[in-house]
DNA sequence: GTCTATATCATGATAGAC
DNA sequence: GTCTATCATGATATAGAC
């Protein structure tokens, strides 16, 4: 029964690929190198996947759903951009922490150059979500008047520097820990209701 | 006269090498494609360069030496964070529509990935530079005492995700279109005075 | 469905003439 | 220093037994 029907061999080959791929890359790792860490046969992974793009798609498509999912809960959450914002910035550190090769290959990963027919990456699901979010928040008077691309860009652009610079080894601690400075300077950049911890009064 | 020596070899090589580059990825173009593009021989090309990686060192130092020489430019030629936070942007922005190549190639590709023994982006000396700009801003009072990697994060960190989304072709005007709404985000992230435009009085 | 053994071929790199 | 012709490696992918 050496032949026998594995069900999880095509998690298990998903699984090292992404270690692999987000530790070296794509294309420093073959698929005889996928093959030994998953403890498979090279046949077996041709014949679930195809070729090795289709691996890599496997994990994108995977790894893509897990995000829009948490970022769809985040959001349905609470009311409020800036309640929402927040809560979306905390399990983002939270993940990186958690799985920091996912946050590698979903943030890091130039997939264009070896995913073509993938939209890039601003265009997925999680990306158009945050937009939306942001929108809403304008709608509802939280967010000041500001292109869309601009308010978003400016409201988790600080957070999404902080995770890469962590994945680079850069920040001494875990994220969590600057989560309310982190957050606190996107919501200042982008809130039309600014507030006003310690500001000295000049004139009026 | 055909083995005479072309002082601007490498310049071709260099420049050929960038566009493809940065155009399809670095493991996506063969050393043969930059032959063709460059209009050298093979042989010229490991003469000059050692291997392949060796093209790439010699590009990624010619633009991280530019790169650093227009933040130094841009530095020195303010005394405020603020001006030299705003001129920074302004000059990134600007070069981002003069060279989007340049651009893609250091803000983009993963020299991890092919440049093992480079250090991380991050440690380079236009990012140390950042740090420093912010570092004078705390200690001059005009920026909030936050953590340097946060503050700076936070400064730029909208910038830098404007580019990004620019490159990718999501922004559909020349980025210094948005100059103004973007540092003014990235300014009210961290600064310690907050400009008060429409802000209307709520209690005291 | 899973496996081993093999085919194919493009790539990075070299040899050696000029 | 520059070139052409060639090599050698190792990668992706396949064939076919079980």
């Amino acid at each position: 029964m050496l032949a026998a029907v594995r069900p999880d061999l095509r998690a298990r080959v998903v699984d090292a690929a992404l270690d692999l791929f987000s530790g070296q890359g794509y294309f420093n790792t073959s698929v005889h190198e996928i093959v030994r860490a998953a403890g498979v046969s090279i046949g077996s992974i041709y014949h679930h996947f195809g070729d090795k793009e289709g691996i890599a798609r496997a994990l994108h498509a995977h790894l893509g759903g897990r995000m829009a999912q948490m970022v769809e809960d985040a959001v349905a959450r609470h009311d409020t951009c800036r309640e929402q914002s927040r809560e979306l910035v905390a399990r983002l550190f939270a993940m990186t922490e958690a799985e920091p090769r996912t946050m590698a290959f979903l943030f890091y990963a130039r997939h264009r150059e070896f995913l073509p027919d993938e939209p890039p990456v601003c265009s997925s699901r999680p990306f158009v979500l945050l937009r939306e979010l942001v929108e809403r928040g304008m709608a509802r008077g939280e967010v000041r008047r500001l292109d869309v691309l601009v308010a978003s860009s400016s409201l988790f652009g600080g957070a999404f520097r902080m995770i890469a610079s962590r994945l680079d080894g850069i920040v001494p601690e875990p994220l969590p820990v600057y989560l309310d400075e982190v957050w606190g300077c996107g919501w200042r950049a982008v809130a039309a209701d600014i507030p006003q911890p310690s500001r000295r009064r000049k004139s009026a």
